[in-house]
DNA sequence: AATGAATGAGATTTCATTCAT
DNA sequence: GATGAATGAAATCTCATTCAT
């Protein structure tokens, strides 16, 4: 039994290491041009053996894609207390995002590799069953931040909270999109996350109940 | 000399078919998925007679990116006249927008084709030189127009307009890219465009100068 | 009828002034890389209109060689004057040879275009029935020379003179191969034309009967 | 240990059996006309398993040029000993390549590919750098014999050597290029061995000091 | 007579996937 | 459990040739 639980344990670190190598490659070159080959190259292992680990290569990637969606809620929850007001809330899933994907990409891996394998998601997201159990909590807990938001008085009421999640989903989505393409040697995560963060607030500023200070969604210096 | 102008009107009406076809593919499988295979049997063309009107795919997706530039770029000249104040330039260029992407998807095109090409474009786009001349113009029209904005005292003075301009157009951008995800048959036009039309107000209402009347960002009936 | 005289003038004009592009593409590229599309661009008339003139792409180059060959004869006939003694008749082919090279190339082309259309011909040339009219003439006339050089006491009366055709026409065919081959722009005329014609003493040499005085073959300087 | 060995010979074996097929082809058709669709049939694989051995047409055409290049300087050095006078030696040399040529046509490939990969290249030979090391092994050694030949007061002391190396080899070249491009089924080694027999005997003839005498030529039945 | 337009057949190369060992 | 070897299917592009006008 020993032996057979080491190695269960020694398989699921080999998958784990195949999945990191092939994000990895993500990074560098996109979903779209990441090959068996290079994954199995960067592994440092034959091909046929990835297929040991993953029957194909729609698998593999949708694994990526609920490690790093597991990855972040991890992270998100880790962070989010109970009893925080809705803003700080918001704050703490800014946060949880730049340090996810300012260290370790996770969220453009989870956005790029979805837009690949469910093209035209985010739009159906909200409604859709098709979402993988990890992006739907994602969804879910944005949807629940924005709704205290209103609740509090911070936010439009008028504001359609579904719709906005989906807003600053496809914000994101797409902030990440173009942040993989650039070419992996001229990246620079400081000025694409200036970008985003600017953006990030104007859109809450959108969202914003007339009247509220706008220095509440100063979130960048948080 | 009536039979060589004919030629021409239908060679240049076959060139216009192929791009027709081209771009119908692109929206219904993505850029990526395009093959020059694909593009001749939509054409009912062989594969070496659309060689013979492009020299290669790249050449064909640029011509595809600029031909949809320029037509969205005719159109926003035809309604836009002089003299107008830029919160109605703005509904302008949107109405512009909304009338090419609803019916004929030119806008989602250009970005998709465009990101595909040059892959993270939009974080570099205003200060780079390699934009084609017709994409540059239209950055160069809607930078002009928040400029004006600013002017006149409806945007927030401190908004950085470069900045500004890549939002809505990486925003734009993203609603295309997601469109043209949706599978063609479960794709529908009036929901999408009601989702970009609310969003694209709440960055409005984002740029907006703190107190101005929000009931200016309705663009959606003007 | 006058007219249709003309017709028959202008037609043949333009059939050789097709052939004269083809050979100008020829010698810039080889036949390998020879297409019609070439031809046709260079002689400013549509690929179409080629086939009007030659029904495929080997009769073209059959008549290049023809043509070239007629050339070739034409001018060794005007310059061989009767009643040559056999070193002269031999020094004249050379010029002839080397002034057709020099200037025009038509040798190369023949033994290029040759070599493709009919591989291998050099070994069986004498004993063939294959050769075109024109090619067999240059070879028979080059063996009545040798054979008049032997009966005349130059050449080693041993020597079989149909392997010394073939070797003197193997030769030139190699040497126009290889000039052939170097790029048109790095071609220099001046240096092949010393190589060709050392290796044309030497072969000489080789022919003599022993004791023969060897600055009879200063062949160059004649 | 053992396993891995075989595994290495076996993957070996195979190389070899596609550079042996590929050179069958280019005997039987010439390089030009050789496609690696080609290849993978006679060697009974697919194409995408010759590109697992060689990364792409030109390589593999190199390596024939290597190995064949390579098999002829073995069986040149294995055939040669030290102290063999100029006239030994230029006769070891044509037996090396008699014994090559006539059952294998190593020769008869280098020739071909190589001139096919670089064309133009006789005339420089002696002088460019791009030789690759195998052939520039063979006109070295070449070019020894030669001048040896002129030390020993065989050859015309005026004669240029690298001139003479040259013609030698382009007449191998040349053989070997005819024999090439006649049809496999109608070739006949003894005669074209003849040919070239003859052919070398009365260039080095031509090479002689005058009043050497010829009988040291007779190559052919050494 | 001339040509613009079209194409079938084929060349090189790539990649996800399978299978015997 | 791991892998080397093999491959089918597809992608981009080229070229000799035909045909309606």
């Amino acid at each position: 039994m020993g032996i057979s639980e080491r190695r269960e344990r020694e398989k699921n670190a080999r998958r784990r290491a195949i999945l990191e190598r092939a994000k990895e490659l993500i990074l560098q070159k996109g979903v779209e041009r990441l090959t068996m080959e290079d994954v199995a190259q960067r592994a440092e292992l034959s091909k046929a053996t990835i297929y040991l680990y993953f029957s194909g290569k729609e698998v593999l990637l949708n694994e990526i894609c609920e490690e790093s969606a597991r990855t972040f809620l991890e992270h998100f929850k880790s962070i989010a207390e109970n009893g925080l007001t809705g803003i700080n809330a918001l704050k703490c899933f800014w946060r949880g995002y730049v340090k996810l994907f300012g260290h370790s990409n996770e969220m453009l891996i989870i956005f790029e590799v979805r837009s690949f394998l469910n093209p035209g998601q985010p739009f159906v997201l909200l409604e859709s069953e098709s979402n993988t159990e990890q992006v739907s909590a994602i969804l879910d807990t944005l949807k629940a931040i924005i709704d205290q938001c209103k609740d509090e008085g911070i936010f439009d009421p008028g504001l359609d909270s579904a719709m906005a999640t989906r807003l600053v989903l496809s914000m994101f989505s797409n902030s990440m999109y173009i942040a993989s393409r650039i070419p992996a040697e001229s990246r620079k995560f400081s000025s694409i996350l200036e970008e985003i963060t600017n953006t990030f607030r104007i859109v809450l500023q959108g969202f914003a109940k007339e009247g509220i200070d706008r220095s509440l969604f100063d979130i960048g210096n948080a």
